[in-house]
DNA sequence: ATCGACTATACGAATACGTTATAATGGACA
DNA sequence: TGTCCATTATAACGTATTCGTATAGTCGAT
């Protein structure tokens, strides 16, 4: 039994006459009349009685046609799934990130991404990247955004690297200079990411180097709670340049020498091949990341 | 998209491999190959991943798997329901009688007909033959018997004429004839159809033609009602042979002269062509009312 | 009797199907 | 490292299916 026949005998069943039929099909009636043919000798049903030159459907082909169309509807309904996975329509989308990306980036990314996808079923999960790590390990996640290092390296881990930038309040007396050095911090109070974070041994190494002393006034967990700090004027602080670019809305943004670098890396899962979608979020993802 | 498509698609899915999709399929490796091929082209899906020599589903794979596996299910079911019906398993049977016949003969014919049907359903709809004609030509029935005649003739009708017996009680002083005429049973008591009926007055024109007197003690609506007023001791009767023979039990039925003619007919829609069960059915139904 | 609308059959070309033979790949193991 | 084993992919080929055109047959209506 060919899906091909089912439709010729559901249009003929629609229609009344292999012309029409034919006509409906883009193709001509002794396709269908053979197409029948075919079918009734396959099923052993005598689908048609022909009188007076016409077709007229039997008992036989009336039960016939229910179980026909459901099963030609469930054909049709796995193409049009088909299409929908291909265009990224449909499918499942589960990200775990660490905070910062998952407060603005992250969200602002995949709502445009899924613009047009309405059967796109989108998961976000939060955790530090120590978490994230472990997650995208076991297979939970299609695809993960965690800060680097990570405890044990990943393949399938795209990395991108950052220069911090120094950031102050409005009208700092520093925002005239083009770019800061730990000397011009001596003293200043400054709002850091916590003593485990490799930012924070960074800075500390870059005044030591600079012979700047270093007057921590706070300590976050994220850039975007360092970023509200400053923005309050507790203090100057240093951001990545591009995940935290939302929360530096108003602040003054400056190149900061040395260099402390910040690494984040997407990792897809090693055991299994990713989804289309999910390289696809990851295209869109790796551009924003490189801005 | 072609069914056979799916069906290498869902045994690959099963099994893993091509060799085993091959095998359980009965056919060889490379036709499953191109298949697959053929399948992941025309729906632009990448369904596996050839890592190492081996094949791996891809997330698009699970996701259409789901939806193929449902148009292969509804495919084969339409194919299982094919056969039912072929075999007539399945389908309905809508039958219009005249009570006598819907008493005790369709019924038993029925119900051994319907013997590994379970899926055959039966409708018993008893009227009286002027409404069983009625109902038959408005095609509210697959089949329909009557007795004749009716008010006007109908196309499709197979008759079939029965020479009416006389009944008599058990221990009757007639019983010792081998065949009863009008004579026999001047004066005695004497159960017969309604006065409307064919078969009243072809009995009044014997008895009279015989120069006998019929005394009428009991006028009933049916044979089967006659037979037991007959079987009470109220008197003799007449009965047709066939259609009354399982109410004749413990009587004795002798040939009875002149011929007292009692007539059925087995009715077929006229506009529509009958299902092939209802044809089945019919044979056997004739079959039982030449005996 | 003829026309019009319809279905069935014959035949040929393109396509699909499924086979065998064979190449290519990669893991396991000595 | 090389060899064996299991797997998938490709090529070549015969057969079946599909679908077109041409044409004949059937029936009802005018």
């Amino acid at each position: 039994m060919r899906l091909r026949q089912l439709e010729c005998f559901r249009a003929l069943m629609l229609h009344g006459t292999m012309t029409r039929a034919a006509e409906l099909l883009g193709m001509s009636q002794p396709g269908i009349s053979t197409m029948i043919a075919g079918l009734e000798h396959e099923t052993g049903l005598n689908l048609f009685v022909r009188r007076g030159g016409r077709l007229q459907p039997t008992p036989e082909a009336k039960l016939f046609y229910v179980e026909a169309a459901r099963a030609l509807e469930a054909a049709e309904n796995a193409s049009r799934v088909a299409a929908e996975i291909r265009s990224g329509r449909r499918g499942h989308l589960a990200i775990a990130a660490y905070p910062s990306i998952s407060i603005n980036l992250l969200p602002r990314l995949l709502s445009q991404f899924a613009r047009n996808k309405p059967e796109l079923q989108i998961k976000i999960i939060t955790r530090n990247s120590a978490t994230v790590r472990e997650l995208i390990s076991t297979q939970q996640f299609d695809l993960a955004v965690a800060e680097l290092p990570l405890d044990y390296p990943t393949s399938h881990m795209e990395v991108f690297s950052y220069d911090c930038m120094c950031m102050l309040p409005h009208a700092h007396p520093l925002a005239k200079l083009k770019q800061i050095t730990p000397d011009n911090l001596d003293g200043v109070p400054f709002v850091t990411l916590f003593r485990g974070d490799p930012i924070y041994q960074q800075l500390a190494s870059a005044f030591s180097e600079y012979g700047a002393r270093w007057n921590v006034v706070a300590e976050t967990e994220f850039f975007s709670t360092a970023c509200q700090l400053v923005a309050e004027g507790r203090g100057v602080g240093i951001v990545d340049p591009v995940v935290s670019k939302p929360f530096t809305e108003g602040l003054v943004v400056r190149p900061f020498k040395p260099r402390i670098q910040y690494q984040v890396a997407i990792l897809s899962p090693t055991h299994e091949a990713p989804s289309q979608v999910a390289r696809d979020f990851a295209g869109q993802l790796r551009r924003a990341l490189r801005t």
